[in-house]
DNA sequence: GCCGTTTTCGGCCCGACTGTTTTCAGTCG
């Protein structure tokens, strides 16, 4: 089973819970809600962490979990969730992913109307609410009925929040709805949020926070956003809108004297605030959008900036990319946070793809090195490196290739000449082959100070033959760094298996970075890997795998992805000046 | 059911909004 399937399984555990009896199961239902969380966003296969004994490693797995969860990998059911899901229709758990319908309304309406078949219960449920009947029940009318129906609708669609956007798509959305809103008189400030804040990759809504003091008027406006579809809710501290492109937006309002709890609040993540909620209820305190509650006197102290929130708390402020509760609050109280990575210290970008024709392997740039090199130095890098793809070598014999890598060293090193203000490092991107060899041979590195080496054919190959094929790749001195590690994309394929463990201690012992793909497609390394990678020790470099000019101003979204990976400078190669690089490059 | 710089027992985040109700339950983040 998939770490998806699993987290689903205990999701469905919990809702049964709550149909039984809400009260008496309400920690075992958190606890199996924090259990599919967390078993959800690790990229760790369950099943192996299984084999391996490590799932106390996850936060929210216990020893009751954890049993359940090894029944699982050798029957491949668990008697305890068996019982427990029995207890209710099997037809309620398709409803919950229905926006507004959680698991009281999903039972009433599968009691209510006998509906048996999990295949089909959407369908039947929407018939239903249009033949009238739902209005009819007790607790539910005419309104309940059409919202269904249209939540049923807007599902199918897959409009609102059941399809994530990607970070640079959400990027631009929310800027136009920034421009909109701070055109209003009574919207002061106003900030896009929530996992946009975090830096996630993908983004489920956008959240924006605004300060003002006629909260009333500010929703009024936002509720009159000109790409809207439909007002979701509206109230007197916050609304939500369905935009036309089928996007959910949050607003959430405060005075600008208690903006800072209200940023802080918004930005989550969800467990990163309730952790710190806990450590406030221990201090005599209660957290919420509003500011710092005394439990004693009732008293509410607002908080105009979140460096002064977390302060109040005996913590340092928290990046937000850093907000998930692995780990982050621990070092704040401790004032040991690690200064991550920004993008003004980034001084170089080695994976750059000009119009130099090679004939390459897989697509070329749309721009000459000259012009490539002009666009550095705009972005104020020291040096480039030129990484096009290796020749094809179905189209060339040896020899076509050597006069062509030949060339183009001659080409470079002319460039290196008559270039004064930026200095250039002479790169390829080979191609790992199907049987791990690379696709140019040794006489080829001749012509080059380094490669870069990645994977662009044959990605289903099981976890320990594409680990080895990788390995292979990188073991030729010259082979520096590993491009997309994952080779996943967003949308398109969840990337190949490799044995990480493996990756990381080869890299150590054998000096070699892997890449941090900028394209928002790719984020890879995962921000997780990334992670590993950092506390392993291992290098890594930030590229944009630019294949035109425009693309080189991606790496903010490499830089977000690393820091999400509590990458700091001095784990980033791109941070060196020329001479530390080439250094590096030739140990 | 999980968890530990008050704890291996006794705690467990907080508030907004909606629809169906006459004071609240359900859902969401």
């Amino acid at each position: 089973m998939t770490n998806t399937q699993i987290a689903e399984l205990l999701r469905q555990v919990a809702a049964s819970y709550s149909i039984q009896d809400e009260r008496k199961y309400y920690f075992q239902i958190v606890a199996y809600q924090k259990a599919a969380d967390s078993i959800e966003k690790s990229t760790s296969q369950i099943s192996d962490l299984t084999k391996e004994g490590k799932l106390n490693e996850l936060s929210g797995i216990g020893a009751s979990i954890k049993g359940h969860l090894e029944e699982l990998a050798k029957t491949g059911r668990v008697k305890h969730f068996d019982e427990i899901l029995s207890k209710v229709p099997k037809s309620v758990f398709p409803l919950l992913k229905v926006p507004s319908l959680g698991p009281k309304k999903a039972y009433k309406l599968v009691t209510a109307f006998n509906l048996k078949d999990p295949n089909t219960v959407i369908e039947d449920l929407a018939s239903i609410a249009k033949d009238g009947k739902i209005a009819t029940l007790e607790n539910f009318g005419e309104k309940s009925q059409s919202d269904i129906l249209r939540a049923i609708g807007e599902y199918g669609k897959g409009a609102g929040k059941t399809t994530r956007m990607l970070i640079s798509f959400a990027d631009e959305l929310a800027e136009k709805l920034i421009t909109y809103l701070k055109k209003s008189p009574d919207i002061k400030q106003a900030f896009p949020l929530g996992s946009l804040r975090r830096k996630l990759p993908t983004v489920g809504d956008i959240d924006i926070a605004v300060a003002t003091a006629s909260p009333q008027k500010a929703i009024d406006y936002f509720a009159n956003y000109p790409y809207k579809d439909r007002i979701i809710e509206k109230g007197i501290a916050s609304a939500s809108i369905l935009t036309t492109g089928g996007h959910q937006v949050d607003l959430m309002t405060q005075p600008v004297k208690g903006f800072g709890s209200l940023l802080q609040h918004f930005t989550g993540s969800k467990h990163h605030n309730v952790h710190l909620r806990e450590i406030a209820l221990k201090m005599g305190l209660s957290l919420s959008e509003k500011g710092i509650k005394d439990k004693k006197t009732e008293k509410v102290k607002m908080y105009e900036t979140e460096e002064e929130f977390y302060s109040a708390l005996k913590m340092q402020w928290i990046p937000p990319e850093m907000r998930e509760d692995t780990g982050e609050i621990e070092l704040a109280q401790k004032k040991m946070l690690p200064k991550l990575i920004e993008l003004q210290d980034m001084k170089a970008d080695f994976h750059i793809h000009s119009d130099y024709p090679l004939d390459p392997s897989h697509d070329l740039g749309h721009n000459t090195m000259e012009e490539m090199l002009k666009k550095a130095k705009e972005l104020g890098y020291s040096y480039l490196g030129f990484s096009e793809h290796n020749p094809s070598i179905s189209n060339h014999t040896k020899g076509q290739i050597y006069a062509i890598l030949k060339k183009r060293k001659e080409k470079i090193e002319h460039l290196k000449e008559s270039t004064k203000n930026i200095r250039i490092v002479n790169l390829l991107e080979v191609d790992i082959l199907t049987n791990g060899e690379l696709a140019i041979d040794d006489k080829c590195f001749e012509y080059l100070d380094g490669v870069i080496v990645s994977i662009h054919s044959v990605l289903k190959m099981d976890k320990d033959q594409m680990t080895k094929r990788v390995l292979n790749g990188l073991s030729h001195p010259k082979a520096k760094i590993l491009a997309h590690p994952t080779g996943r994309l967003f949308n398109e394929r969840p990337g190949y298996e490799l044995d990480f463990d493996k990756v990381f201690s080869f890299c150590r012992e054998n000096n070699k970075a892997l890449e941090v793909n900028s394209w928002p497609e790719r984020t890879d390394l995962p921000y997780d890997l990334i992670r590993q990678a950092v506390d392993n020790g291992i290098k890594l470099v930030i590229d944009t795998d630019s294949h035109a000019t425009t693309h080189m101003d991606l790496m903010k979204y490499g830089i977000w992805n690393a820091r999400r990976g509590w990458a700091k400078k001095s784990d980033v190669l791109n941070t060196l000046e020329y001479n530390e690089f080439i250094h590096w490059l030739n140990k």
